[in-house]
DNA sequence: ACCCCTTTGAAGGCG
DNA sequence: CGCCTTCAAAGGGGT
């Protein structure tokens, strides 16, 4: 807990695990990188009851959940208490607290239902670790099958699925499988932060851009206090323990350029030229200026290519040596100090 | 149909 | 060890 984090938990949040003023877990559970291996049955106990008792009967075993797009099961996650719905202070202090799920919003985006990566294989949850999820348990929609209980598409033979992403696979395997096969990166805090509260955000919001979208939650996730913070990294955690048990031998590596093009976009951006994307220029989030605690949805956006530097309202102008690099060295240049709202293409921590 | 954008965090790789 | 890159989700917009 205290103390520098283990090496693969260098990347843990801004008080997350390793980090000294990260709270203690009621089970004492060291971290991300423990090797701490809970009963199954209590791993997705996303509350902050999650250690100390198991899930509520009515809830039963935790629901496969299946990706639309992709057709593949998902561990399951319990809906935070209060099906689906956050506490208060969690919400903004421009989103209404009674939200809720739009009319006709697809309850697996919004509600919360299955943040973990469509990436797991049908055959490995029917192969996986026996007792673990019974496909007929869940709180899917009725009217709209939940994820989880959708056709893993086509057949699979148990356990091709991580076979083939670490060996060869077979070589006339076609694209369209080896997407099927692809096993996703569990989510992290902020995924399942993001996937939970978009809905509520898209609700208030007229802009229905991610982009946009997510540059909000990115605000509102910096505006959650630590111990609601808290709560997402471990949630997090407990993603990753499932998916390393569901795939033992996965690594995050199996994922780099799957996807045909590789991502040179992002160098070429730090180059120069980030935060002057198109979508930037339309309409860019404006951040709050230091202090101001809230935000409107309506006037967060100017029709420049402006956006603040993030490190200064994160941190504030008293804490710049939190500031990364680029955004210190932006702020040497000018002394004008809302210079960085008016005018920044400054690389962001990424 | 596919990629981009945008966010944060996790993880792998490289020098 | 520090830095860089990629990928997780999402869906409108662009090509």
């Amino acid at each position: 807990m205290v103390g520098k984090p283990p090496v693969q938990d260098r990347n843990a949040g801004p008080f997350g695990y390793g980090m000294p003023s990260y709270p203690p877990y009621s089970n004492g559970s060291p971290g991300l990188g423990s090797k701490f291996q809970p009963p199954l049955a209590g791993l997705m106990m996303y509350n902050n009851d999650h250690f100390a008792q198991p899930p509520p009967a009515h809830m039963g075993i935790p629901p496969v959940h299946i990706d639309p797009k992709s057709g593949l099961p998902r561990p399951p996650v319990y809906p935070y208490p209060g099906s689906g719905q956050f506490p208060p202070s969690l919400y903004g202090p421009d989103i209404p607290v009674q939200w809720q799920r739009p009319p006709g919003y697809p309850i697996t985006s919004g509600a919360f239902s299955g943040p973990y990566p469509p990436s797991l294989s049908s055959s490995s949850f029917r192969f996986g670790p026996p007792g673990l999820f019974h496909p007929h348990h869940g709180l899917h929609h009725p009217g709209m099958p939940h994820p989880a209980l959708m056709s893993p598409g086509p057949k699979q033979e148990p356990q091709d699925n991580h076979r083939n992403m670490h060996d060869q696979g077979p070589p006339e395997e076609t694209a369209a499988q080896k997407k099927k096969n692809h096993i996703k990166k569990p989510l992290n805090a902020f995924m399942l932060f993001m996937k939970e509260q978009r809905a509520k955000v898209v609700a208030e919001c007229t802009l229905k851009e991610s982009a946009a979208i997510n540059q909000i939650l990115g605000r509102k996730w910096h505006a959650l206090d630590r111990s609601e913070q808290a709560k997402y990294y471990e949630m997090a955690r407990k993603e990753k323990e499932l998916h390393l048990q569901l795939y033992p031998g996965w690594s995050a590596r199996d994922n780099y350029a799957v996807h045909t093009k590789k991502k040179r976009k992002k160098k070429d951006i730090h180059g120069g030229e980030k935060g002057c994307s198109p979508i930037s220029h339309k309409m860019k989030l404006m951040w709050p200026k230091d202090g101001q605690e809230s935000y409107s949805p309506q006037d967060m956006w100017v029709s420049d290519c402006s956006s603040a530097k993030k490190c200064r309202a994160r941190y504030g102008v008293e804490q710049q040596n939190q500031w990364c690099k680029p955004c210190r060295s932006s702020l040497e240049q000018t002394s004008d100090p809302t210079a960085d709202i008016k005018q920044s293409n400054s690389p962001e921590v990424q």
